[in-house]
DNA sequence: GACGCGATCAAACACGTGTTTTATACATGC
DNA sequence: GCATGTATAAAACACGTGTTTGATCGCGTC
């Protein structure tokens, strides 16, 4: 009872989607996208900006000039279309600073290549995927049920690297406690540098930053977490 | 229209609410606190748990012992009672580790000492007036109309006492956009230890951290930042 | 042409929200 | 005694939410 199950797509799969290809089964003449593609599309502008909390089916469904029932069709609730866009942005997100780096680099060039590459793309309102940066963040935020799924893609990855570079830099293993708490340092920097709601609407004289700006302060921080680490490795334990 | 004025207590006064003293004008028969002193009693537990939004009319009734109307009729509605629970965690907040430093005292025992008192009030769930700090953290994830408000009061004063300690420190003045980005680090590292909703949701063996844990992370924030500063003096611009 | 089927549509459903209304009990002042 | 003003109570209001329903359209196929 309760789920008719009128032959409509499945909205079980969470990581095949496959979804029968769809070639050209939507009528012709029209030159938009599938109301599938287009509701997807407007999701990830729409809860990147807001939240998942904070974007209504209505919205989405006004927004894509699509009927409110089609999220509940297509994705058989607003959790499943949030679920797809969160699978691209774990997608785009989870490769970045931590895998393309040269494995025969030092602790220090990885940790300078992870900040000035992850920075500015936190920081910076333009440029590519900030909005899969900014469901990061609401889910930080407020997370959703799929904020374990998050973690372990993302996070986690990002903390062993980070540990990784820090304790070989220190001289040290992974599990001195003081690897951890420079990694939560040098964290807590990058994310300090992510768009916040509150400074735009607690102080109404903010203005964005620049990208000159964006980059100086990434270079800060790589000086400032490195002098940080190298005293700490210095003072022992 | 559409406000009939009762002659029920004025819900207008921003910053005055001297509220009639309300002497004993309850029945002195029941033991219990009066209604209006119930709810805010509560609105301070639920509001610093969940902030504003996360909290309903209906869930401040009920745990109060009160009607469904009473936050209206003694607040004027809801935003009325958040403001005058922000009032009181602003009276806790504001004055701490900025104003009860010796004048005297050098930059580097002023960075500590803010570090060092801070941190722990942030990190402990222990402890007077987390719920102060609960409510500034909600604040910032997700402001309300009252938001600007309490950046005037609490983060400009800190900034500032900050941005004069770390100036002093570095040989310069506070006008050296080097002296804005290590406040940021600076406070960056300490608001990472705000109990925070993700980790525990994400992260399902999150345990909390002990009291001498929460100590040796403000003594490593402290060590962390004044090296990074140190080395940033050095280097100059 | 009739049928099946995926997709769309308008409408309704069920519930939760902040707020307002209307009535009533109770203490106080004249 | 009685009006007055304060406080509480139950119900309703107005609206927004995610979801479901039943009908209909446009196809392609037998």
């Amino acid at each position: 009872m309760s789920r008719p199950s009128r032959s409509a797509p499945e909205h079980r799969g969470a990581g095949s989607h496959v979804r029968n290809g769809r070639g050209g089964a939507r009528s012709a003449a029209s030159g938009d996208a599938a109301t599938r593609e287009r509701l997807l599309a407007v999701a990830t502008r729409l809860f990147s900006e807001r939240g998942f909390r904070g974007v209504t089916v209505r919205d989405l469904s006004r927004e894509a000039n699509a009927n409110l029932a089609a999220v509940n069709y297509h994705f058989g609730d607003k959790l499943g279309l949030y679920r797809e866009v969160v699978a691209m942005a774990l997608e785009d997100v989870h490769v970045d600073p931590t895998t393309d780096v040269a494995a025969e680099s030092t602790p220090e060039e990885r940790i300078r290549h992870y900040v000035t590459t992850y920075v500015p793309r936190l920081a910076s309102p333009r440029g590519r995927a900030v909005w899969a940066q900014k469901i990061m963040r609401h889910e930080m935020n407020d997370p959703t049920p799929l904020a374990p799924w998050i973690a372990e893609v993302v996070i986690l990855p990002r903390m062993r690297f980070l540990a990784e570079a820090v304790a070989t830099l220190m001289g040290t293993d992974m599990g001195d406690p003081r690897v951890g708490r420079c990694v939560v340092s040098l964290q807590a920097q990058c994310l300090s540098y992510m768009p916040n709601r509150f400074r735009e609407v607690a102080f109404p004289g903010w203005r964005e930053m620049t990208d000159a700006e964006i980059r100086a302060a990434a270079t800060h921080i790589a000086d400032f977490t490195l002098a940080g680490i190298r005293r700490l490795a210095e003072q022992g334990e």
